[in-house]
DNA sequence: AAGAATACCAAGCAAGCGCTTGGTTTGTAA
DNA sequence: TTACAAACCAAGCGCTTGCTTGGTATTCTT
């Protein structure tokens, strides 16, 4: 059986050539997805220097020479996760024109990068927070303007057009709530699909007209 | 200036009788509410034997007099809030009649528990789960499956009424989300009101007819 | 092929962790 | 007053943690 190497999107593709987040197949790369699965199933905390090295093949020790401790592993996780989303919700965005396509659009963007390959990542992203020391999180939480920013844009164009009723920024949060929550119960494997969901979501945050 | 004694709610001060909850002036309450506390702010794995006690102005071993562990006492800071919460949504239920209503009275009640006097608890309750070992979380389940019924009956009641759409199973855990992250954002010194906030949840979840 | 980075290993240190132990104080009831 | 249990302290044990150190492979460049 020949090694299966995975297809990167093309936008994905584009962040790795412009050297801001590791490629998945390198060393750094499979480490920081190594982390991400493990900080997710056992938390930050609980996740040894010892397990990290285990997962990726190596001696703990040797991790220090890849990252100066076991914190800026967690913040690279968080950093490389939260920038290519930002970049696939643009470019999902960049293809849409009504403001309730765009809300369906960000509400998928948001289903995917949490259910689907960076859900470890994404989940850390949320439930991690106060692991990090404050200049970390400062650092993240700029990140994380720029991300929210195209959230609250969007919500506020859909209410100036009589799509959504409610505040934006009251919205915005509580379907942040909605669906970071998604990783606590939702399956693929069971019958609901990640699309039938995002209608859903949809149409709670919209009053149809 | 007098000791001022909090008042409990009939339906906690029942609970407290009954000896279900301990008294939150009572040693071992106040080491629960402590607890809570600290879990909330750094987490349960960051938070020491050494902070516990020295919260509660004891030495950290005389902790293991009271609780035989530390996981202990995550457990039975979730067990309190789960079972006073459980109590407090019944008797609100009890009180109204059409589905809407009790809607409401749900979303008020669970806003009310996360950002409350018990909101350090539930927010333990909600995101160290994974800290408990498998048998007390298997205890804290039962539980939450009490707490969950309550809601789920509602929102069938409510389905079968027209004023919801979409499968309540789904919309519950929308509304678990959106609800409890709530505790990351929501303010009291703010311009929004918790009542202001359950009306727009509500709003949300039913469509008006 | 030579040399320099780069990536790693084997071993272990210092600090902090949950928890135990043996003994003392405080509260309660006859 | 006496007797007993509950509540606490002071000290520290055994273990795990993140991280360091000194040295060895591996890879890359010219």
């Amino acid at each position: 059986m020949p090694k299966q190497k995975k297809q990167l999107s093309t936008d994905h593709q584009a962040l790795v050539d412009k050297g801001v987040v590791n490629a998945p197949d390198s060393a750094k790369g499979r480490l920081l997805q190594a982390a991400a699965t493990l900080f997710k199933e056992k938390g930050y905390e609980r996740t040894t220097v010892r397990d990290l090295g285990k997962a990726v093949g190596i001696q703990s020790g040797s991790l220090f020479h890849h990252y100066p401790n076991k914190e800026a592993i967690l913040r690279a996780v968080m950093e490389e996760t939260i920038i290519l989303n930002t970049e696939l919700m643009k470019a999902a965005l960049a293809q849409t024109n009504k403001p309730e396509d765009k809300i369906l659009a960000l509400i998928r963007c948001e289903l995917e990068s949490v259910l689907g390959e960076t859900g470890a990542a994404m989940t850390v992203l949320v439930y991690e927070w106060r692991s990090l020391k404050e200049e970390s999180q400062l650092e993240i939480l700029k990140l994380r303007d720029i991300y929210e920013n195209l959230w609250i844009g969007t919500l506020i164009e859909a209410k100036e057009a009589g799509s959504v009723v409610i505040d934006p920024a009251v919205l915005r949060r509580l379907l942040t709530g909605a669906l970071s929550w998604t990783v606590n119960w939702y399956r693929k494997e069971g019958d609901l699909t990640v699309e039938q969901l995002a209608q859903m979501a949809l149409s709670l945050a919209i009053k149809p007209n």
